[in-house]
DNA sequence: CGTTAATGTTTTAAGTTTAAAATATTTCTC
DNA sequence: GAGAAATATTTTAAACTTAAAACATTAACG
């Protein structure tokens, strides 16, 4: 029934990847429910709009997927939505007329800003079970988790 | 830039979220590449085929949509593409013609264990830049992050 | 200069995903 | 037993997602 292979550091670290899984597929199911129900959002909007909520002077299509960590084909039909509902605006970039610049508008800036309350919030919530040390501690091994993966994985991003 | 509402421990809860997100999307990302380039397979498709490979009985659509927590809807369409494949098959549960019950052929489950193999040499790979005390502590926490989660969540499954 | 390479973005095809509605069947209850 | 409620699954519509191809523009370079 189990794959006889693995020895059990193996199977640990496997163990890791399925609870790291879980964990992070219940918070996003949450995100988007909440997401949904109140504002009429979806999750990939929500992120969209964070980035650029971060980025006052505004972002090229490929800043963003790359900040999205998606394709640069997936953030043209988000981005497509979002022009439409009058949240984010484009302005071909001066000097490159390939690229083109996105900004949040004023109605995206603020609508960002009532979302972003509550979405922090219910993060805040649902991870209310662990005190401060163990936030602390799960932030620390993530960040080395982080570094691990990306050690050990063929594309170095060039970057 | 920053929301000022957040007071430091959200801030901190915030971020621990977001290391989580970047660490289960780097890895998905490589599985998924991985998966697709040596075996032509999806991400979805190898994890119902490995759901199945634990349940040596079979399960119902139901069970499998549980499983691996996506909708009833989805597993329809992923299902089909393996059955089309020849990777799993159906019969109807008897005594209850609402139900029917998946298994893997002998075909898929020997392109499973293939498939598990290497998968979960990739995972051993990307962690391996943690150590044993570290994957201990690591899957510790995120075991309880997920009490924590499923706790302060609406949906207490009714399971 | 003019061709080639590189970069930025969109399009395309196939698949995934969800929520909600529709079907089919079974169970419950009076 | 007949109608209502519950359960199991599929269908539908809209959106997301990727990889690869196509397109547009700019940079490189001989």
């Amino acid at each position: 029934m189990d794959i006889p292979i693995l020895d059990g550091h193996d199977r640990d670290r496997l163990r890791l990847w399925l609870r790291m899984l879980v964990c992070s597929n219940l918070i996003e199911r949450e995100l988007r429910s909440g997401l949904r129900t109140r504002f009429d959002v979806t999750l990939p909007q929500f992120d969209l709009l964070a980035a650029l909520h971060d980025a006052p002077d505004g972002m090229t299509m490929t800043a963003l997927s790359k900040r999205m960590m998606v394709s640069n084909g997936n953030v043209t039909g988000v981005a497509e939505r979002l022009e439409r509902d009058g949240d984010i605006e484009r302005e071909t970039k001066p000097g490159d007329r390939r690229s083109s610049v996105i900004r949040l508008t004023a109605q995206g800036r603020e609508k960002f800003v009532t979302m972003a309350r509550d979405h922090h919030g219910w993060i805040a919530g649902m991870l209310g079970g662990l005190d401060e040390a163990e936030v602390k501690a799960l932030s620390g091994l993530l960040s080395k988790a982080r570094r691990s993966v990306e050690t050990h994985t063929r594309e170095e991003a060039t970057k």
